[in-house]
DNA sequence: CTGAAAGCGCTAACAA
DNA sequence: TTGTTAGCGCTTTCAG
């Protein structure tokens, strides 16, 4: 069960060098002579020589490697968030040569810090001691998608408030009067601020949203075409539905057409994350685009530079999202 | 940049015992004493101690932590088949409290075996060299969803011949002869293998597969969608249609929703995955089922038996995937 | 039931 | 430019 055990000691026997001197090539130290840095080098290829990782770690007193955490609620990998956020750091690390430990968390498991340098958590729901305890052990941490003021951490995140807002704002700007809103999930901060901003919008405008024009969601399909169902159903229907999520938006969008209604003719949607699948189906999505992808990537370079001490401030990143208009909202026409 | 570094010697002068008492504490040795054993516990819970996840690992010699490699091209993360090998892998990982290494590659990039005691394949796309690799350090090693017998290696992977021919089988039983299918990403063994196994069932009834009745696909809705128009604009357009993943089917069927036709009574349509997409849109989805989540939570369970060494033998698991009915397929009509 | 001591494979002063 | 040596924090014989 242990790895075939071919060691720097190995190397050096059979490059006549010392250790030391093996170790200075595979760690790219320029002090080594021409001739015995190309003998260590046939020696590792013949050998098939690989540092053993555990053994730098320890001997070197730290370790670049790079936790992600992820809640482990249902649900949560059918989302694009997940994907993209997974795809993003995942790339990031791949391309900057650092290993990334996964983690799928309940909450309540503790994360033995030891093994990575630092920690991302990809959104925080019913975590926050997890968080408490990593940054208690001195571990750099970073979180995606959460202003988390009162725990003193970094953070990349997307303003949701005003992506609400937005979303409000430019049906609002077509004329419509009668909007509704399937939210996501509201114990997120993302579900929550997305509905906050929405409303305030509205709100500033003199625009009621009533209970019957807003669906609590939780991002999923089900609930995005209940919600349709229930609004389409209604004496009067809403003229223009906020989507808390491009799968909800896209699911509304089948429920409406299945009802024989045109969009945006008659109904117009607008959806959040700018997931490329907004490009297929029946009418390309407009959307709230936030750059997920480039958060997950940021994050990896920001915590890596956390981890080497390049960085030692707290950095705490807002992004804004931004409007994406394609073919699924229209003016208002009743 | 370093962690905090309380160390078993810490503990152990706290609980005033030896470090190799504290050690026996933390690997659940039973020959401590109640006494003792107590002063230790209360000391790691005082002194917030994790042990040091290298040094346990350098001093046992063994790392049973699992790496889970992933083909980089693009897409891959907007498919069905990797969120479940993702979400699968993690989940049993967790379970089994193994650490989870997640690697994406582009097939070139040597994996250094030292920090994983295993390491997962997740498909086999332009990198062998790297799995032969890693088998020759000695590294154990399973491929999921491919059957690589010249490596001599341990996989798990779903019949793809025997899915393909399902399809076609269930296909013709409904008195269809008009069938067309959207493959897979051929360069994908499973994208192959199902039109294989689709074509030969189809050949030994009699059924010739026309060129324009094949479209060469990759899995994306991009490709769907193209096909979809294409076979719709045909003279005899197809009765039928076999797409090799469920999310080309669900493109297919907006499209063929879209040109007006009903979806069966006008046509056919089966996929492939049991995506819990199918559940949604406007028509519940007939598909073939593969179980990937299980297949992955198998792998985990498999590859740390080969890690501990409870397992000597190479296991080569073949699944048999099941249709499942739903409303997108009926009688043929014309 | 307990502890002393010898490494695990590597890095990093320090000396040469 | 090189090599010697002392650890990194832990596990694991081996005595006691």
């Amino acid at each position: 069960m242990p790895n075939k055990k071919i060691s720097i000691e190995d190397v050096a026997r059979r490059a006549k060098v010392s250790i030391t001197t093996v170790s200075r090539v595979i760690n790219n130290v320029p002090t080594v002579s021409k001739k015995n840095r190309a003998r260590v080098e046939e020696a590792i290829a013949h050998l098939k020589f690989n540092p053993n990782v555990s053994a730098q770690r320890l001997a070197r007193g730290y370790n670049n490697s790079i936790g992600l955490v992820m809640p482990g609620y249902p649900g949560i990998f059918y989302s694009f968030y997940a994907v993209e956020l997974i795809r993003g750091v995942g790339h990031a690390c791949e391309s900057k040569r650092l290993d990334l430990v996964f983690h799928i968390t309940n909450g309540n498991n503790p994360i033995n810090t030891s093994n990575v340098g630092g920690i991302i958590f990809a959104d925080v729901i019913e975590n926050k001691k997890q968080i408490e305890s990593a940054i208690a052990m001195g571990t750099p941490c970073l979180i995606i998608n959460n202003k988390v003021d009162d725990l003193n951490v970094n953070y990349i995140a997307v303003d949701n408030k005003v992506g609400g807002r937005i979303a409000a704002d430019y049906l609002f700007s077509l004329g419509h009067k009668k909007i509704a809103t399937i939210t996501g999930n509201l114990n997120t901060q993302a579900g929550a601020y997305r509905l906050e901003g929405f409303k305030k919008f509205l709100k500033e405008k003199g625009i009621d949203l009533p209970e019957k024009y807003l669906y609590r969601g939780d991002y999923s399909r089900r609930c995005a075409r209940a919600a349709a169902q229930a609004f389409l159903e209604l004496p009067e229907p809403p003229t223009a539905i906020f989507a808390a999520s491009d799968e909800m938006a896209l699911e509304a969008v089948t429920v409406i057409m299945e009802k024989g209604l045109r969009i945006p003719e008659d109904i117009s949607i607008i959806g959040f994350d700018d997931n490329p699948a907004c490009l297929f189906g029946p009418v390309a999505l407009t959307t709230i685009k936030q750059p997920l992808f480039k958060m997950a990537e940021d994050s990896v370079h920001l915590l890596s530079a956390l981890i080497t001490g390049k960085s030692k401030t707290k950095k705490k990143v807002i992004l804004t999202p931004e409007l994406v208009v394609r073919e699924s909202c229209g003016p208002c026409r009743s």
